[in-house]
DNA sequence: GCACTTTGTTCCGCATTGCGGAATGTAGTT
DNA sequence: AACTACATTCCGCAATGCGGAACAAAGTGC
């Protein structure tokens, strides 16, 4: 092309690279894919093959991708997990929340989740199912949307006015024209927050399922805001029983997990 | 303390070195550890201050690293959590195993794991312990060393010769003048999984604690060796209980894991 | 208060390092 | 064999990342 003014991110001295398209690589890789060849990879990070080869050869050699023997197609490797598993081991809440989120799910037949906020989504750090069959695989490490969801939306009504400013940034960027409506329903979501103390999505997010979500009050300030949601199956659940049951009990399981609050 | 010879392979013209630099720095956070600073990243990666301030910077920039408000320190993002998901949704042995696994736990009142080798390790895939109540942190991604743990003895032991071959050398680097040793104990180890098609390990790992293992046959070739383990507390089996109820019970949900063997 | 330490960021010239188009290698298909 | 599709390797070019040193900021001690 023409020649390089100093664009909003190319002047960036300090940002190196070739980590970022390293990087960009092993994100290419969605989960439930089990194996990539350099050619999909090429065109799904936008770099051109060559690239890309030197890039898988190094990240295998380093063992965060490892070679299909026959295929040649490219796996995540097992050293990705250790990274996984060093930030979950770095949230103590975990240690703290997952057995009475256990308990909770067996004592309602219901699922929970606790999830942090990352800009404009909720991060799964932990869930717990009624029942030992795994039917939908939202399990840890997923992300799901902040405006449509129960979860997301107690953590967005928790927010700070400053946060939330930052966070409405972030979605009307992802949201483009339909943004407006989005705002609309979180801030609705928002008084309903306010005044019951927990929020709702029924059948928003997916179809036939139930959720309502509660904020926890964050331990440590900057940590990251904290969330729950507990889930089921519309036939299973209706609107009563998930306002008049499920989240009283929600509330309580979320002082039981932070009891200074 | 330990410099990282890296001289060795400085010729390759493919290795993208920058990329592996930015990776090192993100493995330089232990499990358990909440933040670290710069200072210490370029202790632990040996690199000099300003490289590391470039990589935490573009890290932090991609979210990989979060920056702690107050203090300035870095922690993992939870961009890495999404990575280490992808990994686990890749191999559908989990949702298969998993199940059976926790019937298991629940049946024999202990601790039962899924593992995968990588290198002279194990890297567990999926946990499920007995109790709600949570002990030892070994959980999904962990590392345990291949020789003298009972799930990588039948790891090591279910390789073909060529595997073991790379294995021992991978093992002989690692354990040094040791390695005559940790070898006779492995051979050994590997001669009583041919006798009795389990493996076993009681307080060699972990003191008081008493485990076997037994090995899956590969599904498909290439795919990396899987293997399962079983482990309680030294009060609560005796070394009689691990081998004649515990160990059968282990071959029999290995047959049921993976039918076609 | 001021030196002093400790840690993090920015600067900037240098040359190393990574870049990517083109050429080459390797299967798999018709 | 000719052809397609894909991956790897080559190689000259220069952009990119490097790292020492200077600079900035935030604590310590006396």
């Amino acid at each position: 092309m023409s020649f390089t003014p100093q664009e909003d991110e190319s002047k960036d001295r300090l940002f190196v690279e070739a980590l970022a398209r390293g990087l960009r690589v092993l994100s290419a890789f969605r989960p439930g894919e089990s194996a990539l060849s350099n050619q999909v990879l090429a065109q799904r990070t936008g770099l051109p093959k060559s690239t890309v080869s030197r890039l898988t050869y190094t990240l295998t050699k380093l063992g965060y991708l490892s070679q299909d023997a026959d295929s040649g197609y490219y796996r995540l490797g097992l050293a990705v997990l250790a990274l996984g598993s060093a930030v979950l081991g770095s949230y103590d809440i975990r240690r703290v929340a997952a057995p009475l989120m256990r308990d909770f799910a067996l004592k309602h037949t219901i699922s929970v989740s606790l999830g942090m906020r990352d800009g404009s989504d909720i991060v799964y750090l932990e869930t717990c199912r009624s029942q030992a069959r795994v039917s939908v695989q939202l399990s840890v490490g997923s992300r799901v949307p902040l405006a449509s969801t129960a979860i997301g939306r107690a953590c967005y009504s928790s927010l700070s006015a400053t946060e939330r400013e930052l966070a409405d940034i972030d979605m009307a960027a992802r949201y483009g024209k339909d943004w407006p409506l989005v705002q609309a329903k979180l801030e609705q979501a928002r008084q309903q927050v306010l005044q019951r103390g927990y929020s709702e999505s029924f059948g928003e997010f997916e179809r036939d399922v139930m959720a309502v979500g509660v904020a926890l009050p964050s331990p440590a300030p900057g940590q990251g805001s904290l969330c729950l949601n507990a889930s089921g199956p519309a036939f299973a659940f209706d609107a009563d029983t998930m306002r008049n049951q499920v989240a009283p009990a929600l509330l309580q399981l979320a002082r039981q997990i932070v009891p200074g609050a």
